[in-house]
DNA sequence: ATAAATGCAAATGATTTGCAGGCTC
DNA sequence: GAGCCTGCAAATCATTTGCATTTAT
């Protein structure tokens, strides 16, 4: 799918939730759906305007928060860092940081996911939401 | 172990890595080894304030950096609140947080250790640290 | 037309830090 | 005695918010 597509169906879903979609907001939209790494609140503002959209910071998180509202993007809170973002359309997926070049990568593992599910089951409780971090170094 | 015990075993441990034990730093040694809880900064300041100690808050958190340094105790970062602490002295594990009530709870689960540094080690990494949190709901 | 969104600057909240005087080793 | 510590207040940093003005629908 290409950035316009993807930008497109962001488009929809806050329309459908009744969020106008201003000059700034498609902008950010654009911006989002091209980046393919997890960029922070600034890293986001910065290029927005490059690419020509007047936005302030504010609109950048006031937007931010929006689309997390809506499920279209996820906001990432990984140790020490302002927090991060990325388009929430595919499946769910942790991460791993490597933390000699604070490269993010993203894994799946459905016994992972299974076990967290039982171990909450087995105290009488749902999971709502996880976090799963691993924090890495490459292998010497 | 008791409260006493465990505060000297934390003392021993600044000595050792040469950090002064001063009559504040004692009183946070107490109260962090008397916590059944997970507080943060500022509870941890209340609890030592009323227990007499004459302390700022400046100094619970320069102490418990030094405290976190020497691997004493651990913050936990959960989503939306200030960082909390707790003793670093039992074994591994993971956190289980109540959404509706804050409760926090503790859970171990060697199958889902063993995964994950599978997981990095088949993408050629090894593991400093992780972090696991499930945010859960009583079931209904 | 009207309610929602924007930009700016000021406010927040948690945590950190500079500095002058104190206290531990 | 020397240097680490402390308390205080001011500084940071990311993020949020009040308000007057603009804009999408």
């Amino acid at each position: 799918m290409d950035i316009e597509t993807r930008a497109q169906e962001f488009e929809q879903a806050l329309r459908r939730a009744g969020v106008r979609i201003t000059r700034q907001r498609a902008a950010l939209l654009r911006v989002l759906a091209g980046a393919g790494d997890h960029p922070d609140a600034n890293q986001l503002y910065q290029r927005a305007s490059e690419a020509g959209a007047g936005v302030s910071l504010a609109t950048v998180y006031r937007t931010l928060s929006a689309l997390e509202t809506q499920g279209v993007i996820l906001k990432l809170e990984f140790e020490g860092e302002p927090a991060r973002f990325e388009p929430a359309d595919g499946r769910h997926h942790d991460h791993m940081i490597d933390v000699e070049t604070g490269e993010v990568m993203e894994f799946v593992n459905e016994r992972i996911e299974r076990l967290q599910a039982e171990i909450a089951a087995e105290m009488g409780y749902e999971i709502v939401r996880h976090r799963l971090e691993l924090y890495v170094r490459r292998k010497t």
